[in-house]
RNA sequence: GGGGGGUUAGCUCAGUUGGGAGAGCGUCAGGAUCGCACCCUGAAGGUCAGGGGUUCAAAUCCCCUACCCUCCA
């Protein structure tokens, strides 16, 4: 019986009873920050057990698609070595929300198993929790069970609960005994066992009890069940399979991976089997996270894909698997999973295209941290030591995002722990550094949140000037009652029109004007819910508690944040049209010179989808569309689809700004009125911030336009210093640079050609003895490198001997000295150039047989010249025993 | 915002206490072959990311900048 056969029973087996048949949700859960995926069948119905969520459905049936990786329950890292762990499964499931219980419970599984499968009573065993006398009973009333093949176990095994508090109760759990040959052999191997001998296939949970803060349990009024039993193991125990790998959920893909690998299959038995299931399991919660649109990240859901995805290629290398293979790997799963989950095909081709790319980054990754790990694991071999360092470790994980878990894989194999308590002290000290650096820049605010009487009444959003009365003064850190010319000031008005710090925009600056003095406004910030407080500078005269002053917003700045602000918006819409929903905004700097946006995206943006991106603002631009901004209710804007992405706290009225057609999102900041007022829009540059996070900086209205005036000014002065006259200036350039490369190498060809022809007509004087030849020479150059080529083209007339040259500049003597490599040894040039720049001043050193030097220019250099070339000859004559005078000309 | 690492020929990368810029692949030419692949010989191809400093001498050491990777906040 394949797996389709079995959703299909089981589906329309419960679907005849009475219970609903619920889709498969998504891997992602809704609304439950808590979870990072659907790890249960009943995640879904989570809140209508809690009874937060109403609904007149009393019974429900599905097979829910489910993860389980990362967070708590992580089971990574065994996965693939066992016959029973999946990152990625389905669990078949029916539920009762408050009809139904223990009774029908019980026997609606039974007779599935029985009667919808045929399975053999005999081989059914079944557990109750040690209280539950209940259970028990039913299962001996309405099922025909073998009475003692129902086994008591405890709270671990058998009983529930969601969490600390909320519904709980006892579970009831069905086991296959799948024989002897199943046992893993022990003595004691009985239900309970670890071992795949008594294989718990279906957990039945009766929902009874109700537990408060103080652990104390009381009935719940209507009891539910939840029960949940693995598509993968039904599988197997139907298909007789000795692992869920073996089944038709898994062979078709295991075959794919086999016909592009080296090693083959062995059906549990190869000893890279666990490879396969590796890269298997893997390949399935893959596809099935990439369709849900999470991305491969460093944090959160996209960080746990980005592992299981790289974990599947580590395997995959072992099994030596082409490159690229993932593709591939995931239309064979999309195959195979079409069948339940028609959608997955259609995603296919996206899915396919992330796969490709995380691969080739991960090849990057590991080609530069793998020999890192390889080496110290030798060392460690070496050194018989059995504990991988901690700094190593950081290392690999800070500077080459290098996952641990695959050290670790690494390590096993030669019995090497690794030292995270090391890494984790490495790791502390790390984030210390990062909070100090962050720490030092946030300022305290000097007073506590119930000083002031009532909130800030703000209204920026409609007018830049506004009479308010000073509610509270503080002179840096004090309060004071009255301040005075020349003081940096905090000062809280009960109305304002200046706009607070905040969603990215900064504070409005501008001034406030009072009876007696004048405050120039450089910014407003909110320390609470409900304040704003300008900070400034008293200018003139003296300002007081009580006082009604005149504050002015200075609009032009005002103006500048609010074109930068709603181009923002744009600029996020955009680059979701352009690069696609996987966009999320990250961090974001709206000032009035300037906008600053990061957000998601795995790589750097191309320079035309940058070039389709600002044209597509600057369309929306001259569009000119009306910007609407209103407060609402927080459920209605999101049925807007407004995006929030950012964590703050949004109360029940939201504002929500919307440009028709183009964007809408959750902000606080001011907007233009309408697109057009932006002007244009610039975008300066895209960078990389942080892995998986890119920035555009950019700018809008009159600076825009400013830019490009400088840009067009810059360009024509380039133009008239190149005399480019109507030539584009790009040709122009590339000219100019060929022909400076063409002269370059001229000069230095020609040099050598030069060289070579003095060399040949110079008279070059020459000592030789017993046919080897001593060269010293001198030249006035501006180039020490033209030592090089001139010693080049004398070394080439040489068999054997030795030549030094020593070059004379403005102040300063070269030396260069060479020596053929049958002389090498006898008659080490390098001592020669030591000694010599070390008499006028100066270093030197080399290789016995190439050597260089210099040092400062002696006042007397001809004399020097003179007495170097002397004891040079002198040495050379003396090391080849010869006395007589033998130096020849050749002319 | 704060760390760590990287940038060398068209591509992939070596380059040891600072001392003559390299390899493989690719390109081109010649050879060999009926022809192709392979093979043999040779050549072209480099502001060692950019700038500054230290030094007699910097791809190499130090500082700054740009870009890329990565971690922390």
């Amino acid at each position: 019986m394949d797996s389709w056969e079995l959703r299909q029973k089981f589906l329309l087996y419960f679907n005849a009873s009475g219970h609903d048949v619920v889709p498969s949700a998504s891997l992602i859960p809704a609304g439950d920050p808590t979870l990072l995926f659907t790890n249960a069948g009943m995640v879904p119905f989570k809140d209508i057990f809690l009874g937060a969520e109403k609904t007149s459905r009393k019974r429900a049936v599905s097979i829910q698609k489910c993860v389980r990786a990362g967070g708590k329950h992580n089971d990574l890292d065994r996965v693939g070595f066992t016959r029973r762990h999946h990152t990625f499964f389905e669990m078949m499931g029916n539920f009762s929300f408050g009809d139904y219980f223990k009774r029908d419970a019980i026997s609606f599984a039974w007779n599935f198993l029985t009667r919808e499968l045929g399975m053999d009573r005999r081989h059914l065993w079944v557990t109750v929790y040690r209280e539950d006398d209940e259970a028990e009973h039913l299962w001996r009333e309405v099922t025909d069970i073998l009475p003692e093949r129902i086994v008591r176990l405890g709270e671990k095994d058998n009983f529930w609960q969601m969490g600390d508090t909320g519904p709980c109760g006892p579970c009831s759990e069905i086991l296959v005994d799948q024989g002897e040959e199943f046992s893993c052999g022990s003595p004691d191997c009985k239900v309970g066992c670890d071992c795949d001998r008594y294989l718990e296939i279906w957990n039945l949970v009766f929902m009874q009890y109700d537990r408060n803060a103080d652990g104390v349990l009381s009935p719940l009024p209507r009891p539910s069940i939840d029960t949940g039993m693995g598509l993968e193991r039904l599988s197997a125990v139907v298909q007789g399979k000795h692992s869920n790998f073996e089944t038709d959920l898994f062979m078709p893909l295991i075959r794919t991976i086999q016909s592009h690998s080296r090693v083959p299959y062995e059906e549990g038995q190869g000893s890279l089997d666990h490879a396969y299931r590796v890269v298997a399991d893997h390949l399935r919660s893959s596809v099935f996270l990439l369709h849900e649109g999470i991305a491969p990240s460093n944090e959160g859901r996209g960080h746990v894909l980005r592992r299981i995805i790289r974990r599947a290629l580590l395997f995959g290398r072992e099994l030596g698997l082409p490159h690229p293979i993932l593709p591939v790997l995931a239309e064979s799963v999309a195959r195979m999973m079409e069948k339940p989950y028609p959608e997955i095909g259609t995603s296919l081709s996206r899915v396919q295209d992330v796969l490709r790319m995380e691969e080739g980054r991960f090849h990057q990754t590991l080609e530069s941290g793998l020999p890192l790990v390889q080496e110290m694991l030798r060392t460690l071999e070496k050194k018989q030591e059995k504990v991988f360092p901690g700094e190593m470790l950081f290392l690999l994980h800070d500077t080459h995002g290098f996952p641990l878990d695959i050290v670790e894989d690494a390590a096993r194999m030669q019995g090497i722990l690794l030292d995270y308590k090391g890494f984790e002290e490495k790791m502390e000290e790390q984030r210390e550094r990062g909070r100090s650096s962050w720490t030092g820049k946030k300022e305290e605010f000097p007073l506590s949140s119930d000083r002031l009487p009532r909130a800030v009444e703000f209204h920026g959003y409609e007018k830049s000037s506004l009479q308010g009365d000073v509610v509270l003064l503080l002179n840096g850190k004090n309060e004071v009652k009255e301040v005075h010319a020349g003081e940096d000031v905090l000062v809280v008005l009960d109305k304002t029109v200046f706009y607070p710090e905040g969603g990215g925009q900064v504070g409005d600056v501008g001034d406030l004007i009072g009876p007696f003095g004048y405050i120039r406004v450089r910014g407003a910030k909110k320390p609470y819910p409900g304040w704003i407080v300008l900070t400034g500078k008293v200018v003139s005269g003296k300002v007081a508690v009580g006082e009604t002053v005149d504050q002015h917003v200075d609009e032009e700045a005002r103006q500048g944040a609010e074109r930068h602000h709603t181009a923002t918006h744009l600029l996020h819409a955009a680059l979701r049209t352009v690069l696609g929903d996987q966009v999320r905004q990250a961090g974001s700097l709206v000032s009035p010179d300037r906008l600053r946006f990061d957000f998601t995206y795995p790589q750097p943006v191309s320079p035309e989808n940058l070039l389709a991106v600002e044209a597509l603002v600057n369309g929306w631009i001259f569009r000119n569309a009306a910007v609407d901004a209103r407060e609402m209710e927080k459920s209605k804007a999101l049925d807007m689809g407004a995006l929030a992405f950012f964590d703050e706290k949004y109360g029940d009225r939201v504002r929500v700004v919307q440009v028709p057609g183009t964007s809408v999102e959750l902000c606080g900041g001011t907007h233009v009125r309408s697109t057009g007022q932006i002007g244009s829009f610039l975008i300066l540059q895209e960078t990389g911030v942080a892995a998986g996070i890119r920035r555009i900086e950019a700018i809008s209205g009159p600076l825009a336009y400013q830019k490009s005036v400088a840009w067009r000014q810059e360009l024509k002065d380039i133009r008239g210093l190149l005399e480019a006259g109507t030539t584009p200036l790009e040709e122009k350039v590339r000219f100019i640079l060929r022909e400076n490369a063409v002269f370059q190498k001229e000069i230095q060809s020609l040099k050598a050609r030069l060289f070579a022809l003095e060399e040949k007509h110079s008279r070059k004087e020459f000592l030789e003895v017993e046919g080897h030849r001593l060269v010293v020479m001198h030249f006035v150059l501006d180039d020490p490198r033209e030592l090089r080529v001139r010693m080049d083209a004398i070394k080439a007339g040489i068999t054997s001997g030795a030549v030094l040259l020593i070059g004379e500049s403005v102040d300063k003597l070269a030396f260069l000295g060479w020596t053929s490599p049958d002389l090498g040894e006898t008659f080490p040039i390098s001592s020669w150039v030591k000694t010599l720049a070390a008499d006028v001043g100066g270093r030197g050193g080399g290789k016995p047989s190439w050597a260089e030097g210099g040092g400062p220019k002696p006042e007397n250099v001809a004399n020097f010249l003179q007495s170097a070339k002397n004891r040079l000859e002198e040495a050379f004559r003396s090391r080849f025993h010869m006395t007589g005078p033998l130096s020849g000309r050749i002319g």
